[in-house]
DNA sequence: CGCCATGTTGACCTGGATCAAGTAAGGTGG
DNA sequence: CCACCTTACTTGATCCAGGTCAACATGGCG
């Protein structure tokens, strides 16, 4: 299944950018520093950027860095020897990659667009992490969080039908794309879907035939329309939610 | 849904247990605490022990309380308002329950067999957390742990089939259980299951008749043996790892 | 003993997988 | 500017793993 992938292995060394300036400030591993804390991480940082399909790490193989994505989309997947692979993790701008302590990851790492990563080397990472509570205090709360997300994931995974599956990952994109603004219900929204149909199949547990027939279900029914093959609008997102099957209600994070 | 657990709330407080003697000591998450540190959790510490079936909290419920399992199982679960329950993890002596920083959760707690619990309320602990390294870097290495774990159930999950899910399930239990001595191979492993089939079916996104299937397949063939109803030996466990569809080499976790 | 919870097994059905053709939109080179 | 690929996506026909519905077995326990 190690295929496809011929990009050449870009890893331009980015312009440097000055925490202060960094567009993921506020939501990444580093956003309970102060100037000082943030100095120290500088010191250690540096950026690699990565084509659309490019690997950036393989299950098991040495993850010598930790970082934050700044910019674009990566996958953590897992593959079965026959070929089948389930998508585990999805990774936005200001997400954490890596994992402090275990110089190996058990899952491979690939670029869904192309991805900017601000980057420390594992060793490094891990002193200043020990030395500095703000980093690990956000850490902990990142993972915890990580952890509620995989859980409602497997929800969707284990008991949700392909609609249901369908409609859960829409409302996820658009949730995390619009980070919850879309509170002026009666409003479209607009969805650039960064992932391929496979893709979307690989996170949802199903064959892309059945997420490509479920999408044309959902836009015979005037639940979403689509411009082109990877923008989505939604123009009653409640009328979408419905469709998740999830209740409105309970479960409120307090 | 929230229906069948008739239990009286029962909460005895057990004897109390010295940190010394615990037999989680060396693996929850005060498991890297020295005496002092372990003396100030002994004073905001108290047990709690729930009968099986019994729900130790409801998902949004508020929980005023974090803690550790030392004695028996519990289940986290999400139900969709039509009845479809997926288990969301399973809680085994040492793993910790609940989430610093917010007042409840969002899945069922469920006491799986009778369980002790080893509390802290909240507050008090999250302030020990704060001033204790020893316990926020164990907490954080069980959560990403936990969320390793998650995202392996995440591929069962959405990948395997109805047996390879079976098969992964036992080991899944075999290993924790056993804390994976089974490297004597040749030799047979007892399971002591402590789940029902619907458990089962739960956690694995199944129905309980085809985990009944499954099993009795397994058997039929000669992969496992039943004693009772809840207890399994395994005559070669690489042959029933054979079944799960895992790789045995890639991801050694260095 | 009879009850109720738990588990097994059978018969049948169906949602999503599989297999197989298409279509549509870039991209490239002549 | 067009002919030709290639990659992404759509749609149809058929199949089958696992779900559903139903009957029955087993085994604690009052």
């Amino acid at each position: 299944m190690r295929t496809g992938t011929k990009a050449v292995s870009i890893s331009l060394s980015t312009t440097d950018i000055r925490c202060a300036e960094c567009p993921i400030r506020h939501r990444a591993v580093c956003s309970n520093c102060n100037e000082e804390e943030l100095q120290q991480l500088d010191q250690i940082k540096y950026y690699r950027t990565y084509a659309p399909g490019q690997t950036i790490a393989w299950a098991g193989d040495e993850l010598t860095f930790v970082g934050s994505v700044v910019r674009g989309v990566a996958s953590l997947s897992q593959t079965m020897e026959d070929g089948r692979t389930q998508m585990v993790g999805l990774l936005l701008p200001s997400d954490f990659v890596g994992r402090p302590g275990r110089n190996s990851l058990p899952y491979d790492v690939t670029a869904v667009s192309e991805i900017t990563l601000c980057c420390f080397r594992r060793k490094p990472f891990e002193k200043q992490l020990a030395a500095t509570p703000h980093i690990s205090e956000r850490l902990l709360e990142m993972t915890l969080d990580d952890l509620d997300a995989a859980r409602e994931w497997m929800l969707i995974l284990g008991r949700k039908t392909a609609r249901e599956k369908i409609a859960s990952l829409l409302t996820i994109i658009a949730r995390r794309e619009k980070s919850m603004e879309f509170a002026a219900q009666g409003d479209a929204v607009i969805i650039d879907l960064p992932l391929t149909r496979e893709a979307m199949a690989d996170y949802l547990g199903l064959t892309l035939e059945t997420v490509s027939r479920q999408i044309s279900a959902l836009k015979r029914e005037g639940l979403i329309q689509l411009d082109g093959k990877r923008r989505i609008i939604v123009p009653d997102m409640p009328a979408l939610m419905d469709e998740t099957g999830d209740d409105m209600d309970g479960g409120m994070i307090t």
